[in-house]
DNA sequence: TTCCTATATTAGACTTCATCTAAGTCAAGC
DNA sequence: GCTTGACTTAGATGAAGTCTAATATAGGAA
């Protein structure tokens, strides 16, 4: 976590209350949190810090590659503190809990040069659905 | 075409202009289109047509596994007509342009039990990313 | 230490995408 | 051709995120 700061510190962060709270929120848990969430938790620990700093922040977070956006569904982003160790998702399609799998297999070499239609293909993300045990018990 | 308005027809759907517009719109062309711009090409063949029928028809669509939703960024869902051939997506990271594409290789024997976590998986989505050539050009 | 200034933060308005509501309309079976 | 329940409508509402202009402050300079 200390290392998260001081890597930011070192990119030329100016760091404030606001953006180490944030910092600390995300680096806290290893789970997938809306900006929502994290501007929750984040109040707990500094009341007075706005909806928009958090985004702002997550935005930059994110452009440093520290974090990513996680996209599984059409609700709120999420956003993931583990950006060092690659991997893809296992999402819920009824509650929407997200983890965090390692498949075997390498997706990226999975695609044939005919079917890159000229892009150049930089990135792959992989999602898994399914129903998650407790949705399944319920 | 007529098909897809057989097998609505043959699921109980009361045919109206408008479910028949969305039906032909989607039909019409295999793009990506958004819920918008579904609208405005209905708009163009049934002027009366509101936002809400076309939501309302899209949704319908994909509760009967005729169309598939992607959410590829955080912008607006798209709508796949193309959701009898099993396929995963190729986006452009700057412009968005989606194209289908078959990859080689099964993800879902990758993921194996001890990363299941007692979800019953029943899906994957493979989104690879990168540039097309109009933005590589550009 | 104190000052200075570019950078960061704030509240709240705004935008976009989507859903809901209540009233009116119409497809399809009788 | 009636009837009726499913369908459609305009517009209000909601959720998620972005923008703006005013204010505050981190961190370097003196």
């Amino acid at each position: 976590m200390s290392d998260l700061l001081e890597r930011l510190r070192g990119r030329g962060w100016r760091m404030t209350a606001q953006r180490r709270v944030v910092a600390e929120v995300l680096d806290g848990e290893h789970v997938h949190l809306t900006a929502d969430e994290v501007h929750s938790r984040a109040v707990a620990k500094l009341p007075e810090i706005s909806r928009a700093t958090v985004y702002n922040t997550l935005g930059e977070l994110v452009s440093l590659g520290e974090v990513l956006e996680v996209a599984t569904d059409k609700r709120a982003k999420r956003y993931d503190p583990n950006a060092h160790t690659p991997h893809h998702h296992l999402v819920c399609a009824q509650c929407g809990a997200i983890r965090d799998v390692h498949p075997t297999g390498n997706p990226l070499a999975d695609l044939p040069d005919s079917e890159r239609f000229g892009f150049t293909v930089s990135d792959v993300e992989v999602t898994y659905r399914g129903v998650c045990p407790n949705c399944a018990a319920a």
